[in-house]
DNA sequence: TCTGGGGTCCTAGGACCC
DNA sequence: TCTGGGGTCCTAGGACCC
């Protein structure tokens, strides 16, 4: 049987979910008729583009470039701030309606996610019809606009559904990849980057197209396994399935922050790294891995990023522990430069169906575990700000730093 | 483009073993 | 013993995605 795919995206998806909460709310003006990004606070130097509106677009108005140049470009341009919490909401609904026609769907991110539609074609018939009614059925329901995919791979319903925005439906089977794909820019096929996109160019790559009928063996010498895989994807041939996402394992949990100000103390900055470590202990414990290995990492203030990781003798879900390993790595890493970014992030996983315990000092595993115990419990129940350390007391640094908690669901993966 | 925060995967080089 | 080759593990860094 033929596969059918579907990929789904909501057009410029922070902002319109934060057009429909304010017009749900109240609010007459809807910014997706103006000049309006979802963006950081530069006070905060958070100040970045998340989203913006299609009325920005003339300005010319790009995703991930700082505030300041975007007020540069337009002046009156509207820029709120992010709600996170409302967006993995906006995302849960619209997973929600998808699944009314298929249970087989991979939430890509917050605001993308592939169906495979193959054994529904039987019981709905026609896809592109299907694919019509669910994209009306979100617009009056929910909202906001999505523009659909479909081919008989997940490669090919994803250039699919970026050739008709917004709110549009474009087919891309195999038969179709010569027309409609190839003659498009190298630079906008899955997995070609900002760095990839040059060394194609210097061996006369312009369009996918000229990837396509480039010389496999070439690609292989010069951009090894990547080579190989984007000319497969150039040519259409990617196999991979649909993974429901609750059979997606997560791989590594891990927080970051740019601080509002430059650290450049030893203390402040095992502050700043507790108040992660809080936030990705809690996340692991959520989870129900233990982590082999902690990662430390920063950038100074001259945009200078290193790291340092390592593996735990005995593998753990102890925000403590994480601490102290994070702290002992940082100290060797850190020649006091002043900070600007610091981040921390465990990894390795395995099950935690038993606990294991330290032979030599049991008792305070198990304290351990069970202060992580309480903190998570009074937490989730009542407010993050329930518990605090008192090192935080007056310390300008949060209790904890970080997003992704409750309602977290694995996302992403480079390859599809 | 003065540049966020969440991820995954790949590669290179050194340590160590046989 | 100045010297081979293969395998595995570890770490740092960089590529990509949204």
């Amino acid at each position: 049987m033929k596969s059918v795919i579907f990929h789904i995206d909501v057009n410029s998806a922070y902002l319109s979910w934060e057009a429909v909460y304010r017009l749900q709310h109240g609010e007459t003006l809807d910014l997706r008729t103006i000049p309006s990004a979802v963006g950081g606070d530069p006070v905060k130097r958070h100040g970045i583009i998340l989203a913006k509106s299609h009325a920005a677009k003339p300005y010319k108005i790009q995703t991930g470039e700082s505030l300041m140049a975007a007020y540069q470009k337009c002046p009156h341009l509207k820029v709120v701030p992010p709600r996170y919490d409302l967006y993995l909401r906006s995302s849960n609904a619209m997973v929600e309606l998808i699944s009314e026609y298929s249970d087989a769907i991979q939430r890509y991110s917050i605001d993308e996610c592939f169906v495979d539609f193959t054994h529904m074609v039987k019981l709905y018939g026609d896809p592109f019809s299907t694919a019509f009614i669910i994209k009306e059925r979100i617009k009056k329901e929910l909202g906001f606009t999505v523009s659909i995919g479909i081919s008989s791979n997940k490669l090919l319903a994803k250039v699919a559904s970026d050739l008709k925005k917004p709110d549009g439906i474009t087919t891309l089977f195999p038969e179709e990849i010569a027309e409609k794909m190839w003659p498009l820019p190298v630079g906008d096929l899955f997995m070609v980057g900002r760095a990839t996109y040059p060394k194609l160019n210097a061996l006369g790559i312009e369009t996918i197209g000229d990837l396509a009928n480039y010389d496999v063996e070439i690609l292989k010498s010069t951009l090894k396994s990547q080579g190989v895989l984007i000319w497969h994807y150039a040519n259409g041939i990617e196999t991979s399935p649909v993974k429901k996402s609750n059979h997606l394992a997560i791989k590594s949990i891990g927080n970051s922050t740019t601080m509002p100000f430059d650290i450049d103390t030893t203390k402040e900055a095992h502050l700043m790294i507790l108040s992660l470590c809080e936030m990705v202990g809690m996340r692991l414990r959520d989870s129900g891995y233990l982590t082999r290995l902690v990662a430390v990492h920063f950038k100074t203030h001259t945009f200078n990023s290193t790291g340092h990781q390592r593996k735990f003798d005995t593998p753990t879900d102890h925000t403590r522990d994480i601490y102290e390993e994070a702290c002992a790595l940082f100290d060797v890493l850190w020649d006091g430069t002043p900070l600007r970014h610091i981040g921390v992030r465990v990894s390795e996983f395995c099950e935690n169906d038993f606990v294991q315990l330290h032979i030599f000092n049991e008792k305070d595993t198990q304290k351990n575990r069970k202060l992580d115990a309480v903190i998570d419990t009074l937490r989730a129940r009542f407010e993050p700000k329930t518990i605090i350390r008192g090192s935080f007391i007056n310390s300008g640094i949060k209790p904890m730093t970080g997003g992704v908690g409750e309602d977290d669901f694995p996302l992403m993966s480079s390859i599809l």
